[in-house]
DNA sequence: TTGTACGCGTTATCAG
DNA sequence: CTGATAACGCGTACAA
């Protein structure tokens, strides 16, 4: 907690000029002599060199920010666990802000990149409003956004393909002989919320199901809303044979409430999440689960931040990860899990299944087929291979 | 993107001095005159205060980090979710670093200290070595550690009280009866590793059992190791009616395990965990656990946090957060939840029992028991309330 | 009340 | 190869 020593005192201490304890301390060409006396006399004195000011000079602070809705949520735990490799051999330390998807600090959040505290910002909002894409617009420093922004943002953007993903679930579900699959959402308000409560009517009427109001509960993301909305539907609703959730902690949810009311998975009621946390691998039994390509989707955001700092002026990209799903005993019966089904394989029309490169992303021919306009480039992501768990635990 | 206007800038548009506009942005006394022209000029520019030239003046960032060995423990949520909002209330900004238990990652944080880049760091080591002991004492910033320390380090200290936890589970099981309880352990060269095994060891000496290294499993704190450790511990050792596990993560781990092996828990096995995390209330069957009260842990850093910004000079202090054994039905049959046992309540000699005086700390008599010799003054932890979850969830 | 000038700790430029 | 010196953007004595 000692006043720190600067490069003044060092260049006191060595006899030389601040200049040249500068120059040492950066590595730069000097007489040996000079390095020598300069290293010792910045060891004597426990120097640490203070970044802040070297900030201003520098423009730069080799930070970078990722900021998520909610800490607590595996999906952002998956994300983090790739971008901070990625950022980490660029030279970069990941600070992580934890919002709770409260706008006004996302705005905060976005607002701090002004004050020049790192270089550049990941962020996965839940709700984007017109004060974030203003804010964006004007920001100092380069954001990616995770999650999907209206069409034309000039923004770097990763987006997950949560209505093919619902889809790949209603099939897989329809395939299975279920036809009264009931729907547990989370806020209509938010992107992903909105997104899938319009897939999922979307992929009823491609097989000829109706769309009944009377077993789609509205809730939040979270187990103990997802076990509160299952219990509602369930209570209203005779005979419904599935159940399809917008993301793993409603589907866990749901568990909970099925096993206390006997009901037997996936025999009476077939459930499946989204995600594919890990929470659904884990859990009992465990889940089928449209993967939304986190880790992915992480990974792309750190390349496309990195790409972007080391190029101001490209223009804006576009990555879409496709979503996987992956068949486990809520749905399957007796805890055999089957191979993972790619939107490709499981769409009728088979539309030209990816060829994986694997850690790189593959770029398609021209812009993305829904931002034409923008001339932005647009890739598709390819899968990762997970990130090991670090060592150690808890305290 | 724009190269950012300075309050050079502003000081033209508006046809004042760099001061006037300082003054202004500091709410500093000024004509009313001035203050318009210089905030209009401002707002028409988009003008952001650059953070990093003001610390550089001010030496201060109002901004403090939280450095967790693992994002991916539910422990550490707990702990961010009561460390945010105290931090937030004083005006600070928290910071978040998942250093994966990687000791230089951990040094790197605490040498980042140095940097200023943050006012002050509470940190969560898993093994805390020399490096780390003589990195703090030389920190340039305050650093509050939650984990134990050597006894004598002059630093504030949060402590889990984990030997009295391990004895409060081994009672309950005795209790009920049990008396092959096995041990599924962290590694031993962690902090809490070593704590809880000699705490084990201690327990059943008390409870007149024998330690029988047959029993015992060492692995890591993660739920999948936790599973293998608990496989290896069934393939090997026959008769065994409990098992103490180091934390959740791990028992679920070992819950996972008995259901495949068909074993039934409580009637078998009895299960205890360690934390009482979100997911042990959430497993099935829900988890005996017994809380080392992560969140007053957190809370208490916070609030040692920022005491110490307030007062640079004052003692360090050690807080004790006493734990608590969380009875559910991996140990108490049929789901029922029973009241939550204390460690007053529950040792034979009655220690006291405390009286919780909601959301502040208790003050002891006097130095800490086993601090005597340092002089620092000890206090107590007393519950907090739960913190609410978020609204929102997941992209 | 307002403006000038200096310092915070570094890096970078330019003579020597 | 080295040493003075000018920025970087802001806060603030001190002078006007």
């Amino acid at each position: 907690m000692a006043e720190g020593p600067t490069i003044n005192t060092i260049a006191e201490r060595a006899g030389v000029s601040i200049a040249s304890v500068s120059r040492v301390l950066n590595g730069l060409p000097t007489r040996q002599e000079t390095v020598r006396k300069v290293l010792a006399a910045a060891e004597e004195l426990g120097y640490v060199r203070n970044a802040v000011a070297r900030s201003l000079k520098s423009r730069r602070t080799n930070q970078v920010a990722f900021a998520m809705a909610d800490i607590g949520n595996p999906v952002y735990l998956a994300m983090v666990r790739q971008i901070q490799p990625v950022l980490k051999a660029a030279g970069y330390r990941l600070v992580l802000h934890s919002t709770d998807a409260i706008v006004a600090d996302e705005i905060d959040v976005l607002h701090s990149l002004g004050e020049r505290y790192v270089d550049g910002l990941i962020m996965s909002p839940l709700r984007v409003t017109d004060e974030h894409l203003k804010t964006i617009a004007t920001a100092r420093a380069p954001v990616v956004i995770i999650g999907s922004v209206p069409d034309g943002t000039r923004v770097d953007n990763v987006r997950a393909d949560s209505r093919t993903g619902v889809r790949l679930a209603i099939d897989h579900l329809h395939g299975l002989g279920r036809r009264r699959i009931g729907f547990l959402n989370g806020p209509l308000d938010t992107v992903p919320g909105a997104a899938r409560a319009a897939a999922y009517r979307e992929a009823l009427k491609e097989r000829g199901l109706p769309y009944d109001e009377g077993i789609v509960e509205v809730g939040d993301f979270y187990r103990a809303e997802g076990a509160r909305a299952a219990r509602a539907l369930l209570d209203r609703a005779a005979g419904v044979d599935a159940l399809m959730c917008a993301n793993d902690l409603i589907a866990l949810g749901a568990l909970d409430v099925l096993r206390a009311a006997g009901l037997r998975v996936p025999e009476d009621v077939a459930v499946v999440g989204m995600d594919d946390t890990d929470l659904a691998a884990a859990s009992w039994p465990s889940l089928t689960s449209v993967s939304l390509g986190s880790a992915e989707r992480g990974k792309a955001a750190a390349e496309l931040l990195l790409d972007r700092l080391n190029d101001m002026d490209r223009e804006p990209r576009l990555v879409t990860v496709p979503p996987v799903l992956v068949v486990r005993a809520s749905t399957a019966g007796e805890g055999a899990e089957r191979r993972p089904v790619s939107a490709g394989q499981a769409l009728s029309a088979g539309g030209e299944a990816s060829t994986p490169r694997a850690g790189s992303l593959r770029r398609t021919t021209g812009p993305g087929p829904d931002r034409e306009s923008t001339g932005e480039a647009a890739v598709t992501a390819v899968p990762v291979q997970a990130a090991p768990q670090p060592k150690g635990g808890t305290p």
